[in-house]
DNA sequence: TCCCAATCTGACACCGGTGTCATAATGTCA
DNA sequence: TGACATTATGACACCGGTGTCAGATTGGGA
């Protein structure tokens, strides 16, 4: 099996190397005869251009890096597959990169990355979304980036996200509805511009309610399953005990879940649980947990998508959307009785 | 920021690019005097090789493609971050490229896909591990390849798994020592070739133990959340209904575990489930859930770690390795009553 | 019919490394 | 000291594409 290259291509078609590039780019200035005479033999020869050379001698490399620090598995996944409909759409490749947002060094961490690997551009996914320092960084070495679930909009760079505030607020409302005047909420990682918008949410709807604010209903979390554990047990200590709870995500709502089994109470019975992300656990346990869906992929794959576009054309101005997250109403929540 | 490319260091240091070249790939024949020259004029350029244009010259991406079709998330990050490991510390790539094993045209996908992305090599994790048609093929193309969790051994190629049979045997004499005679077993995606062997670890330990198998017992599963919960119900329904169940993972425990709660069954104390993974899920319910630990991110580091090993010196010679897998007691079982 | 602009095509350098091979410098032993 | 092996170094082509620019071809208007 030998190498099919531009080289083979051009002189089996009998023309030069130059002309078959034309047409492979898509360029004009070649006649309509050359171009499928070219393309015959791209068929015939099965060509599949070396993206590595391309790479050379455009300076380019046609990766994409993902810069990720979250807790559940669930998110990481959905994030990767919006990205990588993206990237293959447009014939990039995705390097997806873990890594600690507190972790030492971190700029120097990515810059190291972009270097070595020669990315072409960078999604942001939370908690990065929202990080000045590495924001600013990217901005000050000029190299592309795009946002994902990002609270602070700027005019000039690529970010697509849902609605957190909102979402936060439709789900307390559908607890107000139900019933529940005592609400407690456990928040998320202060790290993450969820926290304070979802945080704003249920706030908002408390206020829109006529419900007063009340801060002891409040606990710190972290998004993590564990966090979810401790601030269970302060909340359900309470005295007297509230008759809902809303966690900013669902690893901390199962959590409050497996707590209040633990301590016989019924759910829905006996309290009402709401989450946040539609996380796959949310419809694991019993009972399913209402929460708040978010189109992550979409997202992702919609920031992705931008961002190879402004890559290949800078012209392209980079522009904000913003994405609706949906209500899922399971059995963890109930009205009171 | 100018470029620092090799020519820069080559006129800064005084030497040819090849020389410098010489440095870069630790190649013997240079003086020492040269050679530290040369690394110093790296550091003081802050000079970063490219990795394209070294692609291009030696014919190769410095990519591995990481190839899977499973419904675990926790699975799929675990072998995610493994592979990462090994391609950080050997200066490699890794391309993720999820996957229907049962999609049409599977093999003129890949094919695309190394053709196009230039692949130095691919990670197959189950299902993929066990499926014939793919690994002939890779070995017909000569593209190098190795295993991740395959219960079929061959001599010439790379495979690391950890022994799945023994731990079914592990987990199911476990419930036999607690009292258990009755364990009714859900079995996996038939794709897998897991499924296979821990069945067989199954009827071992029935076997080893007295205990006369049972078919009526056996349910079909698929590894998938909602296949338990199908299993379960027919399981819960027999009479006399089992004492145990034994899932062959996490999710379809998890789900044996919901429709019991559903239907007033108290675990442990009405019956025991155990799972095997230890998927996040296993510890996120209540009862936590007995379960089978396995070494995912090592089994996948070591995998890519002699895959990348390999392609950079075929002298190497592959082998095969099996890690131990564990297990893990939570609250899902107790002795029979 | 002629001229000039627009369209098409190819020669060649270049991207930033590595492989080959010739040659220079050094070392070893008789 | 001379002959020869060994080590060190560089010149140059090459990997497979793209950019630049010059030259060839075509078309339209006077």
């Amino acid at each position: 099996m030998k190498k099919v290259t531009i080289n083979s291509v051009a002189s089996y078609a009998g023309v030069s190397k130059k002309t078959v590039s034309r047409v492979l780019n898509n360029e004009p200035n070649v006649s309509d005869a050359t171009r499928e005479k070219v393309l015959k033999v791209f068929k015939e020869l099965d060509y599949t251009p070396n993206p590595i050379a391309r790479g050379l001698a455009q300076n380019r490399s046609f990766i994409i890096g993902c810069l990720y620090d979250n807790p559940s598995k669930s998110y990481i996944t959905r994030v990767q597959t919006g990205a990588l409909a993206a990237c293959h759409e447009l014939n990039y490749n995705l390097l997806i990169h873990p890594c600690e947002l507190r972790g030492e060094e971190l700029i120097s961490n990515i810059e190291h990355l972009i270097q070595t690997s020669r990315l072409d551009g960078i999604v942001l996914t939370p908690p990065f979304s929202d990080f000045p320092e590495l924001v600013s960084f990217l901005k000050s070495k000029k190299i592309p980036y795009a946002r994902v679930a990002s609270a602070v909009l700027e005019d000039d760079s690529i970010s697509v996200r849902s609605n957190d505030e909102q979402g936060a607020f439709e789900i307390t409302e559908h607890l107000i509805k139900l019933g529940h005047k005592e609400i407690a909420f456990i928040k998320g990682h202060p790290d993450h511009s969820a926290t304070e918008q979802r945080f704003k949410g249920y706030r908002r709807a408390l206020a829109s309610n006529g419900i007063e604010f009340d801060e002891r209903l409040v606990e710190e979390g972290n998004f993590s399953y564990h966090s979810g554990v401790d601030s269970a047990r302060t909340i359900l200590d309470l005295n007297p005990r509230p008759t809902a709870v809303f966690a900013s995500n669902d690893y901390m709502a199962a959590a409050v879940l497996k707590l209040a089994t633990q301590m016989q109470l019924r759910v829905p019975d006996d309290i009402s649980i709401a989450g946040f992300d539609n996380a796959p656990i949310a419809r694991h346990i019993w009972p399913g947990l209402t929460t708040i869906a978010q189109p992550v992929e979409e997202m992702t794959q919609q920031a992705v998508k931008q961002l190879i576009t402004h890559i290949s054309d800078p012209q392209e101005s980079p522009y904000q959307v913003t994405l609706e997250a949906k209500l899922i109403t399971r059995e963890s929540t109930a009205a009171i009785k």
